[in-house]
DNA sequence: CCAAAGTATCCGGATATCCAAATGTTAGTG
DNA sequence: CACTAACATTTGGATATCCGGATACTTTGG
């Protein structure tokens, strides 16, 4: 009966579990941000380089990397006037490297999906 | 200088590479999908028990389960009218535990992430 | 064969997402 | 103190995505 049964329920915004590894799994579901975040697997880089790397608007990939960044896959630094990112977890790597595998393996089914848009 | 480099280059029509991955991980970036993947982590159900347990109509839950079949995260079984769904390959647990460990890590920054929608 | 259950597909409509372009902001430079 | 470079944010428009509801398909049962 209590309306406030739990602490962490005191914030009704923040997503529930599934909800919220969801919206982690999004952040990935953007070939440029994905793009992006294999260019930061290995070296670090500024957000210029980036622009140079997938040819988006300057504006764009900043929106791109902040979202990286946000979601924890990527880490920033301020250097001056220069933000390098760059992936500082191991996980992210792994992540990565397993859908890679899975996605590799279903290939041919999954560039038959219509469900999921043909834009690519 | 060769117009055609590698075979695999004659199908214009398939996404490269990353492509395929964004699309692979865009089938997870739905929670309703990411909740039948879940719930077909460890048992099998037909259509109507995934309609039963996500609450949503009954088309809408077939088409999330084709999604996922196509992308190759579950498998569909056909016995007389019903089709039963089923999580076979053990790299997607790993893929889905993987991402949960990475999420909680960062909470609080991805409830805090506008710029991937609040819908959650 | 006809009816019903289980499932798959099609349909507009509301919302979310991505983009380029323009504008702000901050930190070096002359 | 202008001035520029690097980065961040905002804006409006085009497209994609998700949804419920209606409809078609398939198999079992009478």
């Amino acid at each position: 009966m209590a309306s406030l049964p739990e602490p962490a329920a005191l914030l009704p915004v923040e997503p529930s579990g599934v909800e919220m590894v969801a919206k982690f799994f999004r952040a990935l579901s953007d070939p440029a941000r994905l793009r992006l975040l294999e260019f930061l697997l290995s070296d670090e880089h500024t957000v210029t380089e980036c622009v140079a790397h997938i040819g988006l608007t300057q504006g764009r990939v900043s929106t791109h990397l902040g979202c990286l960044s946000d979601c924890g896959y990527v880490q920033a630094r301020r250097q001056g006037r220069f933000a390098y990112y760059q992936v500082s977890d191991p996980r992210v790597a792994e992540l990565v490297l397993l859908a890679r595998s899975l996605a590799a393996d279903n290939a041919t089914a999954l560039a038959a999906c219509m469900r999921i848009s043909d834009t690519a």
